[in-house]
DNA sequence: TCTGGGGTCCTAGGACCC
DNA sequence: TCTGGGGTCCTAGGACCC
């Protein structure tokens, strides 16, 4: 039974995902011929390995990885601080390459990206195999950098393949031998499923992805929730998730954590709170959105982690107005004595800000100054550098003085 | 895989109302 | 003031992704 196909029909639709290897990596090698073919980590900055090349990945480096570690393991790999700026830059020709193939192109994450080409066979005259060859020399003439692509009836079963064979692999999957790819596929390898739901199909007698996509309708109605019937339908050729082309406008939410050496020290831990508030605020303001919540979490050593989220009387994304709030909801989940190993701070419920009303309660003049304060902030910041300024450590002194009302402001004059 | 940072979507269950 | 039945809205938390 494993041997009969499990879709018959060929290219009702075609869809392709662009998956670029080791992008960070392949990005600064294009740029930096002297790295080509050595081992590579991106990530210096932070201390964690952000993305190294393949030659690092087998000498067992990982995502994640601390860069002492690495260095312990392999002394002869080159470390270097990341660039987002050049892998956008990439990033932005990268998806501009396959906008000349079709208008039908998703971003989905910096290195990614799905393109509807269904059809496009007539329209080139080629097959589809030959169209993912020409995406892929052109990429590798133009940027300098190789890349894996997928070709399939679905996002999902598209994935699949791109997976199949990495680096700079080419793989198309027709309906009549989707069978065979999913055969060996264990079911968490498929995008969307995650080891607990994989937890969950072993439950049930279901391993791997063929076995998964062969159950009846009933039984996977039955059996799982909405996300997991998608992925079944996809995975027997049904298209549910489209590719859309349009680019991301806005956020949900916004947030930033930070990790630090475990401490239970009350100043550092709210400086570092702060210093996320001042973050998230500023990322905000950017994209004119401003919070009605507002969520401050803290992660003590053995990560048990304790929030609050609070309601904003009036949605703003100054750090100044809402230090008031972030102090009394620090003091809700602060305890004593506890060490601590990460802040975090999530905006939500965004709205853009240049819908929001002021209440009538507040004063008019000192709101105007406020705006052009961070105004100046904001220009200042874009020019020199996130780092120039930050509320975050002043909260010490004001915090223990125990009269904070607005904190000073710091002035990193590097 | 001993855990970095930034997101999205879905669902169960409670509160509240008629 | 014990009891039906049904709807909506909201929240916390889970799960997954890059």
């Amino acid at each position: 039974m494993s041997n009969q196909p499990l879709i018959i029909f060929d290219w009702h639709n075609a869809i392709m995902h662009i998956d670029a290897d080791a992008f960070f990596v392949a990005c600064e090698q294009a740029t930096n011929p002297r790295l080509l073919g050595k081992p590579v980590v991106v990530g210096k900055e932070r201390g964690i390995v952000t993305a190294a090349s393949y030659e690092a990945k087998e000498l067992g480096v990982k995502r994640g990885m601390r860069i002492w570690e690495v260095k312990r393991l392999c002394p002869e790999t080159i470390v270097i601080n990341s660039d987002y700026e050049k892998y956008s830059l990439f990033s932005m020709r990268m998806m501009a390459i396959l906008r000349g193939l079709s208008p039908l192109v998703e971003e989905y994450s910096i290195d990614e990206a799905f393109v509807d080409i269904t059809g496009l066979r007539r329209y080139y005259r080629c097959s589809y195999e030959e169209l993912g060859r020409r995406v892929k020399e052109r990429i590798k003439k133009e940027l300098g950098i190789s890349v894996s692509v997928g070709i399939s009836l679905t996002k999902v079963l598209a994935k699949i393949a791109s997976r199949h064979k990495k680096p700079d692999g080419l793989t198309v999957i027709p309906g009549r031998q989707v069978h065979r790819y999913l055969k060996s596929l264990p079911v968490e390898e498929v995008w969307g499923i995650g080891h607990n739901t994989a937890a969950w199909c072993a439950k049930l007698g279901i391993r791997t992805a063929l076995e998964f996509a062969r159950k009846p309708e009933d039984f996977v109605r039955r059996n799982f929730a909405k996300p997991l019937y998608e992925i079944w339908q996809e995975l027997n050729g049904k298209q549910v998730y489209l590719v859309s082309p349009d680019p991301k406008t806005s956020y949900k939410s916004i947030s930033k954590v930070q990790t630090f050496s475990p401490t239970a020290d009350r100043f550092t831990v709210y400086a570092h709170l702060n210093a996320n508030l001042d973050d998230a605020c500023f990322k905000a303001r950017r994209w004119q959105l401003v919070p009605q919540r507002l969520i401050l979490f803290l992660r003590t050593q053995d990560y048990q982690e304790r929030a609050i989220e609070l309601k904003l009387t009036s949605p703003c994304a100054y750090p100044l107005m809402l230090s008031p709030f972030v102090q009394k909801g620090f003091e809700e989940i602060f305890q004593p004595g506890v060490a601590y190993r990460q802040t975090g701070v999530v905006l939500t419920h965004l709205i853009s800000s240049r819908n929001i009303q002021f209440s009538l309660f507040e004063d008019p003049v000192k709101l105007k100054r406020i705006e052009r304060l961070y105004q100046a902030v904001d220009s200042l910041k874009i020019k020199l550098g996130d780092e120039v300024l930050t509320n975050g450590l002043c909260c010490q002194r004001s915090f223990k003085e125990n009269r904070l009302k607005i904190p000073l402001m710091n002035i990193n004059l590097r």
